[in-house]
Parts: structure tokens; sequence; C-alpha cells
DNA sequence: CGGGTTTGACCTGCGC
DNA sequence: GCGCAGGTCAAACCCG
């Protein structure tokens, strides 16, 4: 799950939040933005209340996980969208949250952004104590693949693996290779399905791809997929209920992919309405889609 | 040699 | 208070 335990290092204590794939319509106006300026984005999302829950522990355990989530910058709490079939019916409210990620510690009170007061110097490990890490906002998709780290157009360096309660598959964490930025992903299968690939991001990045590849369906999905969150963040307050009946039309999709073609649940892409249209129809009014 | 991966140890919060 | 689980660190290792 989701470690809010850990103080921030030096680098994550900043703060820096935002979303990836910065630069693909995030509204930040420059990239220089986010890895100088990581405090003045984190108010930004905190403004929009980006609150839709999202455990990332719940997507690897649960097996249910159909969907991508939203986290606000300092979100209280994650939560998962239910796949369709099995929690259609349930609120992604009532999804059971996981130990106590974000849910439980950052609602009760928000690491304030000053949270990286300490220097730089003892982050390490005094930042780790008496002060929570700072939380930044994440998504995840899902991904019929049978990579395991699918392109998306960054460069990232795995820093960590760790098996998985209740899963045979191990979970991945990945950093940015950009000294600068502090964007993190977890990559994991679905214990039920192994075919599928859970991707959670998490920061944004604040400089461009390195490259990106025309090819990739992940990588344009997933910058479609950063689009379409970073132009609606009012849209994406919405009800439980809503939100995942949205999700549940890219789960669908996603998972009538053919096995070894990347096609993450984004719906902006897998729905089968028009281009903008479908989920995006749904989750942004007409006057903000000028793009 | 630089950059990325592997992997065991460590840290921290939560649940019991 | 203890054990568990997730997340991260960092040394060792690998590879081009």
């Amino acid at each position: 799950m989701e470690d809010k335990n850990r103080a921030p290092r030096a680098s994550d204590a900043s703060g820096a939040p935002g979303w990836p794939f910065a630069g693909h319509g995030s509204g930040i106006s420059s990239l220089d933005e986010l890895c100088g300026g990581e405090r003045e984005e984190a108010s930004i999302l905190s403004e929009f209340g980006w609150s839709i829950p999202m455990d990332s522990g719940t997507i690897g355990e649960d097996d249910g996980f159909s969907g991508f989530g939203l986290e606000g910058a300092p979100g209280p709490s994650e939560a998962v969208v239910a796949p369709p079939e099995s929690r259609s019916d349930q609120p992604t409210a009532a999804l059971p949250a996981r130990s106590g990620d974000a849910v439980s510690s950052s609602s009760s009170e928000e690491p304030p952004p000053e949270a990286d007061e300490k220097p730089a110097e003892t982050a390490n490990k005094s930042t780790k104590k008496g002060q929570k890490r700072s939380r930044q906002p994440r998504f995840a998709f899902m991904t019929k693949s049978e990579i395991d780290h699918l392109e998306d157009g960054y460069r990232w360096r795995k820093y960590g693996q760790k098996a998985v309660k209740n899963s045979p598959f191990p979970r991945s964490y990945y950093r940015c290779t950009n000294s600068k930025c502090t964007v993190k992903k977890r990559v994991e299968r679905s214990s039920e399905d192994p075919s599928i690939v859970i991707t959670t991001y998490e920061g944004q990045h604040c400089h461009h791809t390195v490259s990106f590849p025309r090819g990739s369906a992940h990588a344009q999905n997933a910058a479609a997929f950063a689009d379409h969150v970073a132009l609606s963040p009012p849209q994406l307050y919405l009800p439980a209920m809503q939100f995942h009946q949205n999700l549940a039309v890219g789960a669908g999709q996603l998972l009538q992919t053919p096995r070894g073609q990347h096609q993450p649940s984004l719906p902006a892409r897998t729905s089968p309405l028009p281009t903008d249209e479908g989920l995006l129809g749904d989750m942004v009014p007409p006057g903000m889609r000028n793009r």
C-alpha cells in the first residue's frame, strides 16, 4: 500500500505533487513549475479538491480493481473502483480500505505542505519520523499485457520490489530517472487475472517525455489519460457511483483487448464512443474540451 | 564506467 | 506491545 508511514525523503518531502505526463494538459503552464514550484502545484490540486479515492493497496490485493483512481494531492483517502461484474452496485466509498493507507491517517490531518522544512541532510532518517509523508496525487490503470513494465515515454529506474500479500506476483517500484522528478510508479499484476498489469503513478513529471513511441498504445493512452484528468479536475470529483460506472466502461473495453496488446483502461481511448466522448463526455463538460 | 536491476535490511503505521 | 505488511534504502551485481 502506499506508505504514508514513511516520512518523505528530501526530494519527496518537497511534496512535489502533480501528475504524471505533465505537459499533456495538466494545467500547469510550465513544466519547470513542477520541479521548482511544487508547493504551488499542490495548492492547485487541493483547491480542486480531487479526492476520488483510490487505494493502490487495494488494487493489488483486492483483485477487484478494474479502473483507475485519483487522489487529491494530500488527499485523504484513496479507493478503488470495484470490478464491473462483482461490485457494480457498490459505491466506491464502500470499498474496503486497506491498512490505513491514506485512508485513516491522511484524512485525519493533512500533512502540511510545509512538511519539508527539514534540512536535506537530515531528511533521510529524521524526516521519516514525526512527519507523515506528503501524498501525491495518484492514478492507476490496468493494462492487459504480458509485459510488466510498459513503455510510457518516460525512463524509470526500479528501486524496489516486494511480494504482495495474497498475490503470487510481486510489486515493483519505479522512480523517474530524472533527478528532479519525484514521480513514482508501482507495477504489479492482478492476482485474479495475471494477464492484467496494474500500474499506479504517483506524482507529476516536471519534464517532458524522453521519448514517446508513436506505436505505443500504452504510452498514448497514458498521455491521453493524463490529458483527460488534467482537464477536468472538477469533474473528477464525482459521486462514487457515477465514477464507477464510467470506469466500468473502460474496464470492459480493456478486458476485450487481445493479450499482449497494451490497452490500458483509459476511457478516452478505450471507449467505443467517438474521441472525447464516452467517459470524457461524462466527466468533462463541453466547455472544458476546448483543446 | 555509468546506469539500471536485484535483493535483503530497515523503517513506520496499523490492527489485534 | 507485537507482528504484519507496504514502501524505501543501499550495497552488490549486471550489462552495454
